[in-house]
RNA sequence: GCCGCCUUAGCUCAGUCGGCAGAGCGGUUCACUCGUAAUGAACAGGUCGUCGGUUCGAUUCCGACAGGCGGCUCCA
């Protein structure tokens, strides 16, 4: 028997509603109607997000749930999801639906369509949504029986298949780790029972359309204030190549037209940093299509700068008591069938060559290499930790449809080391590998980092007390790092416990970088050794490590991070000398002797434009200094700044030139 | 690898409803010698990605391949 009055909890203060009051209504009554996170569209009741139009039950605790919470993003998102799979069918009647959940900064909504959707369909879909969206049709939610849903849905394959799956009850998927998209089935089938939201127009009430679907919704499309559609393309059902492919529209919708310009405008700002076309701009590197897909050259400025990272990174390996070594490109087939490589990866390594009776293979990875190195001799305890470091070009096939850039190449050098120390030292070597690393990659000019600790998945090689002990090796790592991370349970390679490091750059996007495994396979598989103390042969550690992942990811990625505008000391060119006119030449000539002797790379525009166009290359080089000379310097002995910045000194003498240029390249400072 | 789109001068792109192509930037040369983001003129530069098919004729239409772009899957 239904209480009259029910007791709810609502934001935390005790209230008395009518039995029947909806989630919305006693949200008014409780002067909630406005959360600090924006607009109230939804609730939380007892924790779960809910429709505005709920019922409630008597000790429900009901929270506001703001549009710009994570769970209204989510809300806004998916109902907007609703309106664009309705605009399909009502275009195209024939599509079939597959899913729409929320993804970070936006929805998508798979469908089954004969042709794929144009440029020119996706313009007349986002019209179609308009009009939804301004008519204001009521999202309604109503509770279905098994066999209910699938009548309805009886011309809607893949919905059936949803239902069919929830008796198998699928797993609840982990959350997406950072960055990656979601497709949780949830959305559509995720509580304990099937419910289906109806599209009801405002006017007459009738059904304009449904879709099997978890919920929750909006209370209506008028709360949609900005979306847009963004791209369509290809992609498997439920996330399986095996599976036919569906065709994907993404969307993107915010809370406000300024939220969602702002949106556009990183959009854009990140298309304007892309490293592949500021690679050409800035004459840095290319990728020959006579050498072959994902096989990048670099022009001397991107050698450069390469060189200069490169050097660095040495410097500070040696002064960290690394030893340098150099393994070559190729490999008998044997190397890769010991380490078990060949077994599980050989889709993914260059085919093998055969040569007079023996089989090579160009090496997707050095760490069978170093561990020849370490077992060429007896290896006493005393030389532990050993810490191995070699810029290693590896080759790994990937398959055409990835290789983007000199992100995912198909030739890339990894900054490599193999640490080999033993059990008791493994958690400080852990530690200070990080330290390292994190300090290495602050040098490099990135500020904001975090971390994620993968452990020990299901199937893995090695004892359970080992692993135990590299992840709680690792995780005092991390605590005495102080870096924020998040534990990634059971997400480690199966013969590996690992710590990525994770950066933002400037338009705060997230990077994987760096990575840092303790593996428990390959010391085994070589049968590797050191003679301990009491004269035993024990096995040692071994720590993988890769800081900046690969020279030319990182490289890549440091290009966006910067624009393109690298700070002096990596910059290609770090100083043009600009002449007023022809005189000036040799004047600037000897001001640009002066610098080389210091070590900075100058060079004099002697080129026959203007003044002012010199400037303008330059400037577009990105050049950090500029230095001019007219009549006024020579006089004066001086030159006049101009920075990168636009910024101008005039009349600086040589010597206090100088001087501030080569400061600012030792001290590594952005200008 | 899968779905879709794209490939014309070094770069960015226009163009040809099938009759051997054009601009801007860049390059070269000449003139100009100029104080903080484009001086002017002339010239050079293209087997219209490659191979095959249809056609009297293909850069244009069709197919395959290569390379690129956006997704999917993958990334030891």
């Amino acid at each position: 028997m239904p209480a009259e009055k029910l007791h709810i909890t609502l934001a935390g203060r005790e209230h008395v509603v009518e039995a029947g009051t909806t989630a919305g209504a006693a949200l008014a009554v409780g002067g909630t109607a406005a959360a600090p996170d924006g607009e109230v569209i939804a609730v939380r009741v007892n924790g779960t997000v809910r429709d505005l139009a709920s019922a409630l039950s008597d000790g429900d605790q009901v929270e506001p749930v703001g549009v710009r919470s994570p769970d209204g993003l989510a809300v806004l998102r998916h109902s907007t999801a609703h309106v664009l799979a309705q605009a399909v069918q009502e275009l195209h009647p024939e599509a079939k639906l597959g899913i729409g959940p929320p993804v970070e900064n936006g929805f998508y909504y798979d469908f089954d369509v004969e042709d794929p959707f144009s440029p020119a369909d996706l313009k007349a879909i986002e019209q179609k949504m308009r009009q939804i969206v301004k008519q204001g049709q009521r999202f309604s939610r109503r509770v279905v029986s098994d066999a209910e849903a699938r009548a309805e849905l009886a011309g809607e394959p893949y919905k059936l298949e949803l239902i069919g799956l929830k008796g198998g009850a699928p797993e609840g998927s982990a959350q997406g780790t950072a960055g990656s998209v979601s497709t949780e089935e949830s959305v559509e089938v995720g509580g304990a029972e099937l419910t289906i939201y109806d599209n009801l127009d405002p006017g007459t009430g009738d059904v304009r359309w449904k879709d099997l679907c978890r919920g929750p919704h909006l209370p209506s499309t008028k709360h949609i204030p900005a979306f847009k559609l963004m791209r369509s393309g290809g992609a498997y059902w439920r996330g399986s190549e095996k599976n036919p492919q569906l065709q994907r529209i993404y969307g993107t919708a915010w809370p406000s037209r300024d939220e969602q310009d702002k949106y556009l405008t990183l959009l854009a700002e990140a298309e304007r940093r892309d490293h592949r076309r500021l690679g050409a701009e800035l004459d840095l590197f290319s990728f020959p299509p006579e050498i072959g897909s994902g096989l990048p050259v670099f022009h001397p400025k991107g050698g450069t700068i390469r060189r200069v990272m490169e050097d660095y990174s040495r410097r500070r390996h040696e002064a960290a008591g690394y030893e340098f070594v150099t393994t070559p490109h190729l490999t008998k087939s044997t190397l890769f069938e010991t380490s078990g490589h060949l077994d599980w990866y050989a889709d993914g390594m260059y085919p093998p060559m055969e040569m007079e009776g023996a089989t090579y293979y160009p090496k997707p990875m050095n760490c069978p290499m170093h561990i020849l190195i370490y077992a060429s001799r007896g290896r006493s305890y005393r030389e532990l930790p050993l810490r191995l470091f070699e810029f290693g070009t590896v080759y790994r096939f990937e398959k055409s449809g990835v290789v983007h850039g000199l992100t995912r190449a198909r030739g890339f050098t990894q900054d490599d080391s193999h640490i080999f120390c033993r059990p008791d030292q493994l958690e400080d070597e852990l530690a200070s590998l990080l330290e390292f690393v994190v300090g290495l990659l602050r040098d490099y000019g990135l500020t904001e980092f975090e971390a994620e600790l993968s452990t020990r998945p299901e199937k893995f090689v090695g004892e359970i007390a080992e692993w135990d002990r590299a992840e709680a090796a690792l995780k005092h790592a991390l605590d005495a790092s102080g870096l924020p991370y998040v534990i990634a349970e059971g997400e480690g390679a199966f013969y590996a416990p690992k710590i990525d490091v994770h950066v933002k750059d400037a338009i705060g996007r997230r990077w994987q970088l760096s990575t840092l495994q303790v593996d428990f396979q390959e010391p085994g598989r070589f049968g590797i050794e050191y003679t301990a103390a009491d004269g035993t042969r024990q096995r040692p550690q071994m720590i993988h490590r890769a800081l900046f992942g690969s020279i030319e990811r990182f490289f890549g990625i440091l290009v966006e991070h910067y624009a393109g505008a690298f700070p002096p000391w990596l910059a290609p060119v770090q100083a043009v000398g600009i002449p007023i006119t022809d005189e000036h030449v040799p004047y600037l000539e000897d001001v640009a002797a002066k610098l080389r002797e210091r070590g900075i790379r100058v060079q004099v525009d002697t080129g026959s434009d203007r003044m002012q166009k010199k400037i303008r290359t330059a400037q577009q080089q990105k050049v950090p200094y500029m230095l001019l000379a007219g009549d006024d310097d020579v006089a004066a002995g001086a030159v006049s700044f101009r920075y990168r910045s636009g910024a101008q000194r005039n009349g600086v003498p040589i010597d206090e030139a100088i001087t501030e240029i080569v400061s600012a390249v030792e001290q590594r400072i952005q200008i």
